[in-house]
DNA sequence: CTATAATTGTGTCTTATATACACTATTATA
DNA sequence: TATAATAGTGTATATAAGACACAATTATAG
């Protein structure tokens, strides 16, 4: 293997927004920094690319790293490379964002890096261009929310619909109405009926549906467009 | 200014991916490759990123001396890291698309780097991970004209709603209903009459309509969704 | 100079979907 | 057993999608 004779290579760090649900608000999982730099403040859970390591594995590996949960849906948002964002020295920024189930996390691991589960309307001033990174994740996942019946990944195994309309809710920060909810996610056919009931709820128990993962593959994929016409495969 | 102890310090180049439209068929804008590695061979325009250079900035630098094109759209799209993607020595790439007239374009400037438009539909291998570059700049493309009305960057200032037609149906690659195609484009206040008519036109000539720009920012960040309640800002 | 072929422009009908809204059912708790 | 809270279902109206038909313009051929 030979050498490009340019010189120029520079760090390459990996940032990552991870996403989760509480049943009422959108969580990020944020770290409170006990180290340098920028000890004591806020910032995402990042790392930088190792030498035999692809993005996506590296990505992989600072989650698992962070809640001991693998096979999430993980997808690469962006790259940041502002010449200055990285005051130490010039690094750009690969950053992935994360959507899991916030019940099924390593707290130990969690609370190793020092890190929190906080509501995404109350998040603190992060560090670099930190801000600007979970600014344009958040608009990702309403994108992606709103074209591909993503929400789901924030969502336990079996989950009922008015759950469901509280996640897509707390995604687009609007009320939205039960009845039409309830018939169009229902005529997507993405849902199958477990034929249990929420144990958990204090009043009428909501019935408990789970994906059907048929249909879900079809659903990642298409979208409705501008266009509707235009619906792509 | 410091250093990290990190020591993987990696080349990042940057590769764009270029699309045109000739009122018929989408066009890439490739490169026969008269240097090494992989001379002979077609790929995307590319470069190094430079030591004081944002990535955006790096890659208008490579669209530009190219092209001889400014303040086109240009987007990035996505890096791609995998560990052996580029057989000199381990290199991620930042991958751009941009969208260009090609009727402003410097010929000279093409001409010199051995670069010719190609069909689309007629792409030929390209060396590294270029094909999955393009085939995802493809998509999105897809998505970001069915969504926000973009496509009208890759027409001349003046264009017949036909000829907007065309450009729709090559991104998609399917017959569309003329008369149902002119209602919904006029209906979504985009286009504002010129008063003018197509003179290149060899029957009827088309009514020339240029782009509502106040509308237009509209567009760009407004999108219909999955659910149309959902309609976002 | 008129017929023809090609393309543009516009209207209308039917069907499907979005949206608004009202009543009934279930369950823990007082 | 009444109440509060939430879940489930139905229906009417407005809007948009999609299919389709006819009239208008213009270069070219006869």
């Amino acid at each position: 293997m030979g050498y490009y004779t340019h010189s120029n290579r520079i760090l390459v760090a990996l940032d990552c927004i991870i996403f989760g649900f509480d049943g009422e608000d959108i969580k990020l999982l944020l770290i409170k920094r006990n180290f340098e730099p920028e000890l004591g403040k806020w910032s995402l859970m990042g790392g930088f690319l190792e030498e035999n390591e692809d993005l996506e594995t590296a990505a992989q590996r600072i989650l698992y790293e962070l809640t001991g949960l693998k096979n999430n849906y993980l997808e690469q948002l962006q790259t940041f490379g502002s010449i200055n964002r990285d005051p130490v020295e010039r690094t750009i920024s690969v950053v992935y964002y994360a959507l899991v189930n916030s019940q099924q996390q390593d707290i130990n691991a969690i609370n190793a890096h020092n890190a929190y589960w906080i509501n995404l309307s109350d998040k603190p001033d992060l560090i670099f261009d930190h801000n600007r990174m979970v600014e344009q994740a958040r608009q990702q996942l309403r994108y992606k929310a709103a074209l591909h019946a993503i929400g789901f990944e924030l969502l336990p195994e079996q989950f009922t619909i008015p759950q469901l309309q509280k996640l897509y809710e707390a995604i687009y920060n609007r009320k939205l109405d039960r009845r039409n909810f309830s018939r169009k996610i229902i005529s997507t056919g993405l849902l199958l009926s477990t034929g249990q009931k929420d144990s958990r709820s204090a009043t009428k128990k909501g019935q408990l549906y789970r994906l059907d993962t048929t249909n879900y593959q079809r659903y990642l994929n298409d979208f409705v467009s501008f266009f509707p016409e235009l619906t792509l495969t």
